[in-house]
DNA sequence: CTTGACCTTCCAGTAACTAGAGTCTTTATT
DNA sequence: AATAAAGACTCTAGTTACTGGAAGGTCAAG
C-alpha cells in the first residue's frame, strides 16, 4: 500500500507518516522503486499512534505504548502507569488554564473596548493596582 | 542595572531576557564594557512581558500588546480584541483537554493495573471495541 | 595576581511536525 | 511513443519560545 492510501485510511498526513518512520515508530518495507510499501500491521500501528497522539500522549509516551502493545507479556500496570501520569499532566494543565481563563475573562469584562485609551488589561499587565 | 539583577527582579531568566532583546521586544543600552545596562523602563517592560506570557499570550501577542502599551492614543478596543481572541483560544483548548481527560480517566479506571497482560487502554488505542 | 563570579556571543538542541525545492516513477492522455 | 499530471522520494530549513553549553572578556576580593 502506498503512503497516500495509508494517509487517507489513518487520517495522518504523509509528512507525518514519513516523520514517524524517521524517528523509528514504524518500519515499513520498500518496493523495488524505492516507494514505501505499507502492510496492514503498519496501518494498524499508525492508527494506534494517531489515536494515542489524539489523546495527547507525547511521542515518547507513544513509543513506550507501542512497545507495550507489541509485548504479549506486558503487565497492564505498566500501561496504566503511563496513562495515569499523562492524566495527571492533563489535570495540571487544566487547572493552569482554568485559572488563566478566569483572570483573562475578568480583564476582558472590565475593558470598555471602545475608542478611549484607558484599558484595564494593560493596566493589569503593567503591574498597576 | 546588570542582567542578573533584572532577572531577579522580574523572575525571568537571563537567557530569556537576552532572547527578548534578540527578537526586538526590548532594547536595553550598553555600558562601555559591552554589558547590557537596563533602565527602569526596561525593567517594567520585562515585567509586563513576563505577566503577559504568564497569562499565555504568545510572543507575537506580546509584541502587539507592548506596542499598544507604548501608544498613548490606542483604543482599548484594540487591546480587548487581542485578549478576547486569546480567551477564545483558551476556551477551545479547555474543551479539548476536558474531553481528553474524560476519555483517559475512563480508560485508566477500567484498567486493572496488575500483572496480567489484558489492558483496556491498549485495546481502545488499537481500535478494538 | 589569581580566583571566581559575572558578562558576552554563538552554536546547537528541544517537540512534533510542516513547507518547499529538486528529482524520479507511475499513470493517463494524446 | 511522447508528454503531462500525479504522486513518490530525499533533504533542508522553518516553526515556538526558549535552554544548555562552549569559549572568551570583565570585575571585585583577597
Amino acid at each position: 500500500m502506498n503512503i497516500s492510501d495509508v494517509a487517507e485510511r489513518t487520517g495522518l498526513p504523509p509528512k507525518t507518516i514519513r516523520y514517524y518512520e524517521e524517528i523509528g515508530l514504524i518500519k515499513p518495507g520498500r518496493g523495488a522503486n524505492g516507494y514505501r510499501d505499507f502492510s496492514e500491521t503498519d496501518l494498524h500501528r499508525l492508527a494506534f499512534l494517531g489515536r494515542a497522539r489524539g489523546l495527547g500522549f507525547s511521542i515518547e509516551d507513544c513509543r513506550a505504548l507501542v512497545a507495550l502493545y507489541d509485548d504479549r507479556a506486558r503487565a497492564s500496570a505498566d500501561v496504566k502507569a503511563i496513562a495515569q501520569q499523562h492524566l495527571d499532566q492533563i489535570d495540571h494543565r487544566l487547572s493552569e488554564l482554568t485559572e488563566m481563563r478566569a483572570t483573562l475573562a475578568r480583564l476582558v469584562r472590565d475593558c470598555a473596548g471602545d475608542t478611549r485609551p484607558d484599558c484595564p488589561i494593560l493596566a493589569d499587565l503593567s503591574g498597576r493596582h
